[in-house]
DNA sequence: TTTTTATATGCATTAGAGCGCATATGCACA
DNA sequence: TGTGCATATGCGCTCTAATGCATATAAAAA
């Protein structure tokens, strides 16, 4: 498989789409800020429903954003830091591979 | 203003919202493979109408990852490779510096 | 066992985005 | 000046995703 083909079968459209809901990012701005907290605090903090914010919270689990740890009653998140980042940078080599092969015009 | 105020202000959702459509992302598979072209020819390639892939490409333009140039009645579109991987790589640079002060503990 | 608390999920409503048709604009060429 | 081609845009349709309420599940505490 040429690196065009890996680069269009792995572009992970999930990943991209949950970092462009702006609920989404006030819930990521309020982990940076109070560290792995669970669903209710969370929900308190934001005019969102309860329910709302739990969906949003399963969507970024499932893009590889954060981690998930059930204890007691209670489901706690977090930022997966190094999974955040790594997915960053392994898209950019890759787009950057990409284009150097496929069209290195377009870095003119 | 705190790296986190900086990192939230600059988050651009446009730009991670035009990278998560897939036929937008065809059309950037199809300039990779292909080169500059004007819309006619990229819409002779797609199943889309003309309109669709013209407001695709105005929409990826204003994201920052083409370039566009008018020329007679033509208006050929290109990747700006420079501006795209510049915006990923500053993003990313945005996330670990913010992450690294604001909560070290995402990235255990 | 009953009650309370934390989260998940079914459902209807609503807002926004993609879509294609029809039409307008704008330019080149006869 | 008139005709044809390339693109832009107004409009309505449709589909998806976000939202919040009501309810279900599940577990701790009384």
């Amino acid at each position: 498989m040429n690196v065009l083909d890996k680069f269009i079968n792995n572009f992970d459209s999930k990943f991209f789409k949950t970092l462009s809901e702006p609920v989404r990012m006030e819930i990521l701005k309020y982990l940076m800020l109070n560290g792995r907290s669970d669903i209710g605090t969370i929900a308190k903090n934001m005019p969102q429903d309860r329910s709302v914010v739990s969906r949003h919270l399963n969507l970024m689990y499932e893009a590889g954003i954060l981690n998930c740890e059930k204890e007691t009653r209670h489901v706690y998140y977090e930022i997966n830091g190094n999974a955040f980042i790594g997915k960053l940078e392994n898209i950019t080599r890759q787009i950057r591979q990409c284009m150097a092969k496929c069209c290195p015009s377009c870095f003119k």
